[in-house]
DNA sequence: AACTATTTATAAAT
DNA sequence: TATTTATAAATAGTT
């Protein structure tokens, strides 16, 4: 349609290409309306142009048209969709506040704060809870001290074996008549009781070797 | 374009009707494909037949058209204005979960329970601040008994005022000779010492009308 | 669906 | 950006 046939390719110089697309815009909402009126069908068109202007048409609504194709396309509708997931989310928070809010206050009490508000039933009551608390908490206490002594009786007395050991191949040494400075160091060595016996017989054979 | 002009006008024949909806369908298609091409433009095209079927074209892809189309017209672009807002109600809800959980689990170390994860350190703390609890609270208790303390001793000093002015009204009418009956129900009135002052003045009254 | 007379759209020039 | 004009394209009515 024209002065001459159109290949089917961007058409590189901008303000050709700018004129045609003005052109061929209005032709196309033309026909677009036309098709509308003339068969009675909904049509929707947006166009932009290559600088980001934006034009549309709509024969009846776009947004209705939008929707429409959304439902034809199978997209679930996103209004309702997430209109009942918000609706929850809505009222998890507000439950989740509420939650807080309660917890909030009970740490106040509990902590001896805010308490102008409560009579002296409430506060016999948290007092109650609190000594509980603090009862359970010494007996755990008393347990993991209890543990803790345990442990560590149990360490003096391996430490103690590990001594006795020590001192038997000490003496064996001495009966095979060694130097004075290996007796002298093992000595020192066992001195630290965080050395293992491991590292005492480690350092003693190095310094035999 | 044709054997004739055409009135724009909706084509009354069905058949008619249906046949110049598909060329024309492919026609506006065809030129909307051609725009894309030519200049270079985003074209997006719904297209609904008035049996109800649809047809699109899309030079890029619908969505991003459609999403393109509200944002050019301003609406406030469900899809990133509810992803933003669900994003931000997501965070809100998680924050609050940890609050939550954050909270629970303080109430119930305070509660003396779950200590096992504890050591000692915490455990310590945790009676502190317990014991700073129940100090404070003692402390209101204390408080809120001296002023009921208070309060019933400021009751008991006006019922005795009241009392001593009584008698003395008493002795007053006593000395009027009135009827022992009035001075019984007196006495009966004061037995309660519920009944204000004033009650009792007013059922005597009442009486010696 | 294919044909074709005619209208319409539009490329190029102004 | 508008108008003109020659020509390509679209399509109404027909087959």
């Amino acid at each position: 349609m024209g002065r001459g046939k159109v290949e089917l390719n961007r058409i590189e110089n901008p303000t050709s290409r700018q004129v045609t697309f003005s052109k061929r815009r209005n032709g196309l909402i033309k026909k677009a309306f036309e098709l509308s009126i003339l068969c009675d069908a909904e049509v929707a068109l947006v166009v932009f142009s290559s600088s980001g202007k934006g034009y549309q048409f709509a024969s009846h609504d776009m947004h209705r048209t939008i929707s429409r194709y959304r439902c034809h396309v199978g997209v679930p509708q996103l209004n309702v969709y997430h209109m009942t997931t918000v609706e929850a989310w809505r009222t998890e928070i507000d439950e989740l506040r509420r939650s807080v809010g309660n917890m909030e206050a009970r740490l106040k009490h509990l902590a001896g704060e805010d308490l102008s508000a409560l009579g002296l039933k409430e506060l016999n009551q948290l007092e109650r809870q609190l000594s509980t608390g603090i009862q359970r908490i010494n007996s755990k206490m008393r347990h993991v001290i209890a543990e803790n002594k345990k442990m560590l009786n149990k360490r003096i007395r391996v430490l103690k074996e590990d001594n006795t050991h020590l001192q038997k191949k000490l003496h064996e040494l001495e009966d095979h008549s060694s130097s004075s400075r290996t007796l002298e160091l093992l000595r020192f060595c066992n001195l630290f009781g965080c050395l293992s016996t491991l590292d005492c017989v480690a350092g003693l054979l190095k310094i035999e070797l």
